[in-house]
DNA sequence: CGCATGGTTCGATCCATATCGAAGCATTCC
DNA sequence: GGAATGCTTCGATATGGATCGAACCATGCG
């Protein structure tokens, strides 16, 4: 017997199928209603409520009431990376599948992870942004150079580096084993990439696809 | 319903208290035995088996066998790295512990994790190594510089670069927020602080304790 | 105010699985 | 070979929790 914290209770709210399926939702980064979460994770109303105040009463959820929608989402980056580093061991672990079909592809170049860009995009952005010296990586965690500032408000990007938020975080990636840019200025670009209708999200998936003419600024904005 | 790695399964592995006492156990990098095990969780052997044959089937742990004894151990780093992340959240999500205790104090500063050092002590050295030029960080990863080699072998330490696994790996700290050094170099660190006695594995615990002259010895060789 | 919609609570059911005692293999030691 | 140790398998039990229908709140709209 050992004391310490309770990790089988935090990995068994995860070990049920239908929360799973709504943490992976989740995972998307935007919050969602319990109707939504319920179809997303396959059953009825009830049990979903349930679920979701199970996760609620877990810590791994936040609750944000808006009239007569409650909108959950995940709890913080922690827990998110939590999930991500879960998926990981799934996917080593699991059946490896012959070949990634035409969205697991897409996913593989641009997702969404919580609030940011994952995937080969998101970890060539971050290796271009070190070597420009706009981002400079210490002691495994990265922070932002004296030119970064006015660099990204250039770019409409505002770093309100009073933010209680790391500004960034080296993010592991799953697909790529590389790190990608999470964090406040992570979330911020990616909040960039679809306001200027650069990619769409992809209909239920985490996928994010470029568009030819949002490919091409993406990367002259973020890659040159 | 969504498709995908079956992260549920994994995560329900760990959500029972008793496997999660026995991989956390594991954590401390030691492979250990079904009655070890059992004792651990504090369950009757016959349970104990049953839960060690799930974490088999679900790729969690390697078996070794050796003579009478089966010693089963973590099956990776990467399922090491998805329990610390666990262990994460579920220490933010608790109850916040008011006054951490002596125990607690010394895992902070220094702990076994998996097969290497980590707390203060091993960030410390990871950046010592670093501003010697011993190690380069490079992509949210860190490889040898060439000195590192001859430089490590003048301490007793053989670094075989053809081994397959990756020689240093950045691994997050969730006691400081910061990288400590893990991978074959790591182990090998390791080893060698057992070796010499300069540290002694607390009982029941993955927390190390230096002893007097054995800080003095591996600050000479790896603080300076 | 009355109705519709979104969400939670309650109660009953039912299935998965954690648990242990006893028995069965396997390996080593004498 | 026989006894002892370490571990797994089997069988029976019991308990936790996932599930849904129906009833119950709450908010917004006409």
């Amino acid at each position: 017997m050992r004391e310490g914290p309770d990790i089988a209770r935090i990995a068994s709210l995860v070990g049920d199928p239908a929360r799973a399926n709504m943490l992976t939702a989740l995972m998307g980064g935007t919050a969602l209603t319990a109707s939504e979460l319920a179809l997303e994770a396959g059953v009825s109303l009830p049990t979903a409520s349930s679920h979701l105040a199970k996760l609620m009463d877990g810590g791994l959820l936040t609750l944000a009431s808006q009239g007569r929608h409650r909108y959950y989402g995940l709890a913080g980056p922690q827990v998110a990376g939590m999930i991500e580093a879960i998926i990981g061991v799934a996917e080593a672990v699991g059946p490896k599948r012959v070949r990634p079909g035409p969205r697991d592809a897409a996913m593989r170049v641009a997702r969404v992870c919580y609030d940011h860009l994952a995937g080969e995009q998101a970890v060539a952005m971050l290796d271009r942004f070190v070597d420009r010296k706009l981002l400079l990586r210490e002691e495994g965690e990265i922070r932002l150079s004296p030119s970064a500032i006015s660099h990204f408000a250039a770019l409409g990007i505002e770093i309100d580096s009073k933010v209680r938020r790391p500004v960034c975080r080296a993010c592991l990636d799953w697909s790529v084993r590389r790190s990608h840019l999470a964090g406040a200025l992570g979330a911020a670009i990616l909040d960039k990439i679809i306001a200027e209708k650069w990619a769409r999200r992809e209909k239920d998936s985490r996928a994010v696809v470029f568009s030819q003419k949002g490919r091409q600024a993406f990367e002259r904005v973020f890659l040159t």
